[in-house]
DNA sequence: GGCGTTGGTGTATATAATACACTCAATATG
DNA sequence: CATATTGAGTGTATTATATACACCAACGCC
């Protein structure tokens, strides 16, 4: 046993996951819905309880794991939001996590005890329950900001994609129009991407060259 | 009683604040000397348990308080802390904080539990509890970090404040030395300063104007 | 083979960052 | 009280970076 197992009434750790992806040309968030009665109707990031002797991030991948079925995607802290009021049911502590994924790279399945896991847009969230709100809007400023100066946009896509489909990631995450050329020549400036062998035909024009990630960990780079 | 009362063998949650100061012409961390035998000869960071009903924030202002006696400071969110083994102990998870203060603003007194409380500059730490070291590393590596784009050095200084002290301010958490008319430029092109009435004589040379931050909460500027 | 569609490229201009040296006003000194 | 010493205060020229902008290429489709 703990040695500080009986002072206080202590409060419960969880950890949540906003994971974003890009679809239909938007930044989406998975949520889950929820089945307990005290919550009907409304929808929550992915997380829960952290076991005794387990990891955070080991938690939080777990509870991604059992609840929509996503495994192997990077996650990062965003912060930790403890406010005594924001469970009703008693004192959670939840670590929140961002995590970026090609939405089409996992399979969404949820379990038992929810009723869904579905991608809403970010403008455009239903009803969610604790202060998962704040946590999507908080998670959604965060990557708004570091987009701008470290290769988190990695996660986002597949791993060969276009120069187009990476400056569009860009577009819809900063939600502005990039010019193309000045996107091209900055995005290889940095180096964190690379030229591929092969190109890929997608409609009635040109084929595109492919490009992939030099490094695939978090790093910070001057960009746009 | 909660309603996540008993499934698992539950975490405790902590806080942790990293005090920064400028003195002595260094970037120092405020450290308490711990007491208990097991730590003999080491130092930590500022901190302890969370209470019941209690917010994170509250919390590190409670120990902050009656660890240091330092009242009235800003604290900011740094990153949380779950490693199963930071603590041999048991299990605690610690939400670390940052706070910059002006040292000579807060008189240091430490209370029966501890041996002590003292100034460390940041090269040149004693030895550290727990994982103590790593956050203060981290604490330093945010500072560096945010000092460019916010206005969090307005921690650091007094309310009056002349240029040439927020430029040492700047030159000892980034670690170089700064151009004194391309710093004075930027600076009050950000606006984030105002000249106020008054000047002070420190020595056999002209007298500098004082200025001070318009705004005193936190923000975010271009800068540097 | 002509049309529609997206891929791919360079240059000129404007803005921002950097490098750099002297005068000013106070105190200290002989 | 004349002179030396010290940090305060100021502007410009140069370099680097960011922005604005338009046409041809390669494919699919009809």
């Amino acid at each position: 046993m703990s040695k500080y197992g009986r002072k206080y009434t202590h409060a419960v750790i969880a950890t949540d996951v906003v994971v974003f992806t890009i679809k239909d040309e938007k930044l989406q968030a998975l949520l889950i819905k929820m089945k307990k009665p005290e919550f009907r109707g409304y929808w929550a990031v992915p997380g829960g309880l952290v076991k005794g002797e387990e990891g955070l991030e080991t938690a939080a991948f777990r509870h991604l794991s059992e609840k929509t079925g996503m495994r192997g995607v990077y996650i990062e802290q965003l912060q930790t939001f403890g406010d005594p009021k924001r469970d009703p049911f008693g004192r959670v502590v939840s670590v929140a996590y961002i995590a970026l994924v090609s939405w089409d790279k996992h399979e969404l399945k949820t379990s038992e005890q929810y009723g869904g896991v579905a991608w809403f847009p970010i403008a455009g969230l239903p009803k969610l329950a604790y202060d998962h709100e704040e946590i999507v809007r908080m998670a959604a400023t965060r990557l708004k900001a570091k987009i701008e100066y470290t290769n988190i946009v990695r996660g986002l896509l597949p791993r060969r994609f276009t120069l187009t489909e990476l400056q569009r990631a860009y577009e819809i995450i900063l939600g502005k129009v990039i010019d193309k050329r000045n996107f091209r020549k900055k995005i290889l400036e940095t180096k964190i991407i690379k030229e591929v062998k092969g190109k890929i035909s997608s409609g009635a024009h040109r084929p595109a060259r492919m490009y992939r990630f030099v490094v695939d960990k978090p790093q910070a780079v001057e960009m746009l």
